[in-house]
DNA sequence: TCTTAAATAAGAATAATTATCAATTAGGAA
DNA sequence: TTCCTAATTGATAATTATTCTTATTTAAGA
């Protein structure tokens, strides 16, 4: 583990933050989540093999990781906050009917709206990042939503 | 009252729900506050004058309201869900170091990022709406956010 | 190796929201 | 107009997500 989580723990490190094990097993287990998961889903999936990782320090830590940007955080109608591994911008699908958020990139999109505000006059803001939200129903749960 | 507040319960009346004093008071109220207020905040504004309205109704009320198409409803990071009377396709800036979040009407931008979509093949998905959300900081609290 | 500020586990506390339920009421039917 | 009934409301309890507190442990630099 100490060789196969050197990644991480230099994320961790050159983010700022001192490299603990609880973080590198919560950092490692939302990299590869692409479901953007609440808490208590990171919890659920880190438990098992360590029962000893409490459910406060994943909440410290996530919380930690989206201020040092390690992490990026979403919120929906849903009441629970999700996080999400990916930090280049990019917009998301939210499937009101299953509570999916899925992500959504696109390049020629990113381009039009950066474009389109660079003609505005913004005054009295400083813009961190522009990001689309698509709304909507997934038609078959079953089956995954295409964007092409 | 019965006569000033006729169009209010016409909207309500329409939507298809019940119209009663308590939805009333509450639609009216919203609909004059351009600042995406949180129940707690729509509850605050009206129990001076209505003392007997409980909060549990203003959150079923609201609640009511969105789900019959009478406001709509923003999330944030800040844990408390947000109501807005406009319900025409429009985007939010939030600030996040003043909490609030602000309105950007452009159709400019609608038409752009309808065309766009047109020309996309988007499969399993029923797309309720397609918004932009502006994320940022005021630069000077006390002065308005300007775009244009 | 020592030192110390930062991080953690456990549990309590808080805050937003939802649920429960008896009493009231809107609005259609008679 | 009166009656009927399902919907709504107020009061309050319960739930849920998140934050706080504090004693203990630990990372990392001196
Ligand atoms: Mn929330
Ligand atoms: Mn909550
Ligand atoms: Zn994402
Ligand atoms: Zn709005």
């Amino acid at each position: 583990m100490s060789l196969s989580y050197s990644h991480i723990k230099d994320k961790i490190s050159e983010s700022g933050l001192k490299v603990t094990h609880q973080r590198i097993v919560i950092l490692n287990t939302v990299l590869q989540m692409d479901n953007h998961p609440t808490v208590e889903h990171i919890y659920e999936s880190i438990k098992d093999a360590n029962p000893s990782i409490s459910l406060g320090t994943v909440y410290k830590t996530v919380e930690a990781f989206v201020n040092n940007g390690l992490l990026s955080k979403v919120s929906t109608n849903e009441g629970q906050m999700r996080y999400d591994p990916k930090l280049d911008n990019h917009g998301h699908i939210y499937c009101s009917n299953t509570s999916e958020i899925i992500d959504y990139f696109d390049d020629e999109l990113n381009d039009m709206i950066l474009s389109f505000f660079k003609n505005k006059r913004v005054s009295n803001l400083k813009i961190k990042n522009i990001t689309l939200q698509i709304n909507g129903d997934k038609i078959d749960p079953e089956k995954d939503v295409l964007i092409k």
